[in-house]
RNA sequence: GUGGGUGUAGCUCAGUAGGUUAGAGCGUCAGAUUGUGGUUCUGAAGGUCGUGGGUUCGAGACCCAUCAUCCACCCCA
């Protein structure tokens, strides 16, 4: 017991059950995707470190997991940087990969370096999972499955429209209600300059993001804390007041960013994405939050987050508009848009509201019980008949006692039986038995094959 | 990185003010039922009480350390 191996902190195996409904999740997301005319494409797990560093803050270089070089790691790393400690300088030596701490990033890279085998604007998707080495909590792992889409290479507003549409889809297929928040970073860009500090807009943002969680005062508080003067924060204090429709609330900042022309502009922006959401009806609510600053750093045009309306759950999904992801990379001028749904996430919402669907604990449709020798081979060329015609089926591996078989199918959630045994292969009549219901019957191959499919499509 | 809770059987937990051989339910295995599972009945296996130290005549319980895990903050999917 107490030399029982483990995994690492944060990392978590996936039982049958468990991969079959994670399954369940990926195959909605990516048929949603496929559907909107997007292409896969994977990237590998590790990024040079050169890759990660600096995009995500300075929190986020913290939890990127680094992997240490190979072979005499410590080749290039003087006694003086042993000695000073210094873990920054030391890692940036001994280190220069890491694993991927969102898609987006290298999808930015990908983009760069294929950018002669693409065809703008293209529009990718991608399942993969990424790392933080962050503390693990509720909904927090240190790997965990983003599948995301991005458009790159189009300014158009409608691709933020076909996000919000596809949030819509993905959500109603797995039968979760949401809310789509939506915010715009020059509008944010707009409020601290209006309230005269363009420089502590990330401060700013952090702070008015936690409202809803710690309350108007200690918001004033942490931007006090964060070296924000009093009329600064007094300033401020209006656009954190904003009430009623979308419309209304955008009338209101208006007024206050007047003066600014990055602020007007995102206003414009999110204008005219609600006049595009307009023209369809869709069941998932969006509205207008400008306290939602979430979202990496890059972000330079819309930010969108996805919240579980029935579940305690932080943001299912994130996403956002960088216009200058690629710059980094060296390819300027090419705008990106994507959004983000976190799988694992999804997952515990689905687990928390009972919401997955009864087919995710299907086993096998059809188990033959092995009687013996003969018997089983009898059953092979049979079972064989079954899979070519795209029938799950399987032979249990022992002559075991029957009672042990049946069991093994109903813990398997095994659909139907099938004995075959010396009556059986002398009449060539076999009993099939439907464990749900038990009643039983005795086919022939061919009307057993048209049994099965029959009760497969009613399912 | 900061703060708090919890570690007893495979799982969920009980274990009363420190006192003999540490319990239950579920699960597992075997049997009742040698061609019938999911219900029932009977029986069995399974624990160095996370680990190391300390207090005590005596520690699963109290103290310290350590590890693991969960939750919250930070940040985020």
């Amino acid at each position: 017991m107490a030399q029982a191996p483990t995994i690492p902190k944060g990392m978590r195996d996936f039982s049958p059950l468990e991969m079959s409904r994670r399954n369940y999740i990926f195959d909605t997301i990516r048929s949603v995707f496929q559907r909107y005319g997007y292409q896969p494409i994977e990237t590998p797990a590790m990024e040079n470190l050169s890759s990660l560093m600096g995009k995500y803050g300075e929190e986020g270089d913290k939890l990127l997991f680094k992997v240490l070089n190979s072979g005499d790691f410590l080749g290039q790393a003087t006694g003086e940087m042993l000695q000073s400690r210094n873990i920054r300088q030391l890692a940036s030596v001994i280190s220069e990969k890491g694993l991927r701490y969102d898609l987006t990033v290298p999808f930015a890279r990908y983009v760069v370096q294929h950018r002669n085998e693409i065809t703008f604007p293209f529009k990718r998707y991608q399942v993969q999972p990424v790392w933080r080495a962050d503390r693990p909590q509720k909904g927090r792992y240190r790997e965990f499955y983003q599948c995301d889409a991005d458009v790159i290479g189009s300014d158009s507003l409608l691709s933020e429209v076909e996000l919000i549409f596809i949030t819509d889809d993905i959500f109603n297929s797995l039968g979760i209600n949401v809310e789509v928040k939506i915010n715009n970073r020059k509008i944010l860009s707009g409020i601290a300059e209006v309230i005269g500090h363009p420089d502590k807009l990330i401060d700013i943002t952090v702070a008015i993001d936690k409202l809803d969680k710690i309350g108007l005062e200690n918001v004033k508080r942490e931007l006090s804390e964060k070296g924000l003067p009093d009329d600064a924060i007094i300033k401020l204090e209006p656009i954190l007041h904003l009430s009623g429709t979308n419309a209304e609330q955008l009338a209101q900042i208006e007024k206050v960013l007047g003066s600014s022309e990055t602020g007007m502009k995102g206003i414009a922006e999110i204008r005219a994405i609600f006049t595009y959401l307009e023209a369809v009806k869709i069941k998932t609510p969006v509205s207008l939050d400008l306290t939602l600053a979430r979202g990496l750093n890059y972000y330079t045009g819309a930010i969108l987050e996805v919240k579980a309306l029935d579940a305690e759950m932080g943001s299912i999904s994130g996403g956002g508009r960088y216009d200058d992801l690629t710059g980094i990379f060296g390819l300027p001028g090419v705008s990106g848009v994507g959004i983000s749904f976190g799988a694992d996430r999804i997952y515990d919402v689905l687990n928390e509201l009972g919401r997955f669907p009864l087919s995710t604990e299907a086993g096998t449709q059809v188990l033959f019980v092995n009687f013996g020798e003969k018997e089983a081979t009898f059953c092979l060329p049979l079972i064989q008949q079954l899979r070519s015609v795209g029938i799950s089926a399987e032979l249990y591996p022992d002559t075991a006692k029957m009672k042990k078989q049946m069991a093994y199918a109903d813990s398997r959630k095994v659909t139907f039986v099938v004995l075959t045994g010396a009556e059986e292969m002398l009449t060539g009549k076999l009993t099939v038995k439907h464990m749900l219901s038990g009643e039983q019957q005795k086919v022939d191959v061919k009307a057993l094959i048209a049994y099965l499919q029959k009760h497969e499509e009613s399912v």
